[in-house]
DNA sequence: CCGGATGTTCACCT
DNA sequence: GAGGTGAACATCCG
């Protein structure tokens, strides 16, 4: 589920815990931390308190007057906040949902806790992460901005839109969906796009994520039922072709997509 | 049993 | 070195 527009749901419930204290790490998956020990984080963020939340693409990032608590979700990640889930998140496996997936929990005073649940475990933690590498925020990214990441580029435009230090938080289905919205084949080289359609094409990027926010995730999107074998475009009928692009599976249609 | 999955990283290649 | 590609990661689901 997490793309930009999920994580940005999940900040907007991370909020509730501004201005709470870590009073315990109740649980944390060595596999998130990668080569950091787990006791290593648990010293650094017992007793802190979180001061604010941001979004950079798909990384939340908790403020506290300690370390920076930096969260990626991976492809299954969902996040908890005293027992509750957001409403949207009942797309992947739609139906189990087990507390054994709990990878990462923090218990707060004076109450209150927040989990990380992640069948997968592809998610991470991540202590003070370095923000640089993330590229401008997909949600509002301007023509300028979108010129600079896709500028010279002999790679499929899809590739260089998932590339995450280039523009941060468009995912698989969001950079399907867009290219739809635009009519643009997502096999086009990156670079070879003029002006007017780079610019067109950060304002569909913009608007998409709007609209599938108000609509309620990226997987409410368009093109979304119809990304399956024998599936036709909801524009014009044509059937759909399935690509590889990216390293990604991918929905396009040959018709109004060029 | 097999293939694919809303992501990131790293080894390897051009 | 820059840039690009594909496998690997761990687990679940149809």
């Amino acid at each position: 589920m997490p793309e930009l527009i999920e994580v940005e749901t999940y900040r907007r419930q991370a909020d509730a815990v501004v201005g709470r204290r870590i009073r315990a790490v109740v649980a944390l998956d060595p596999l998130a931390l990668g080569d950091v020990p787990p006791e290593a984080v648990r010293a650094q963020l017992e007793g802190v308190t979180v001061t604010g939340t941001r979004r950079i693409g798909k990384l939340l990032l908790l403020d506290t007057d300690g370390p920076v608590l930096g969260l990626r979700f991976g492809m299954t990640g969902r996040l908890l906040v005293d027992g509750t889930a957001s409403i949207e998140e009942l797309e992947y496996g739609a139906d189990r949902d087990d507390p054994a997936w709990d990878r990462t929990v923090l218990a707060f005073d004076p109450d209150g806790e927040l989990r990380v649940r992640d069948p997968r475990r592809l998610g991470k933690v991540v202590l003070d992460p370095d923000e640089t590498r993330l590229g401008p925020d997909a949600a509002t990214i301007t023509a300028a901005e979108l010129a600079a990441a896709l500028d010279g580029a002999r790679t499929a435009l899809k590739a260089r839109l998932l590339d995450q230090g280039r523009i941060a938080g468009l995912g698989n289905l969001l950079v399907d969906e867009t290219c739809f919205r635009a009519g643009i084949d997502p096999g086009r080289q990156a670079g070879a796009l003029d002006g007017d359609t780079v610019a067109q094409l950060a304002g569909v990027i913009r608007e998409t994520i709007a609209d599938l926010t108000a609509r309620g995730g990226s997987h409410t999107g368009d093109l979304q039922p119809s990304r399956a074998v024998g599936g036709l475009c909801p524009r014009d009928g044509t059937e759909l072709e399935r690509r590889t692009i990216g390293g990604r599976t991918t929905w396009s249609c040959p018709h109004h997509q060029r």
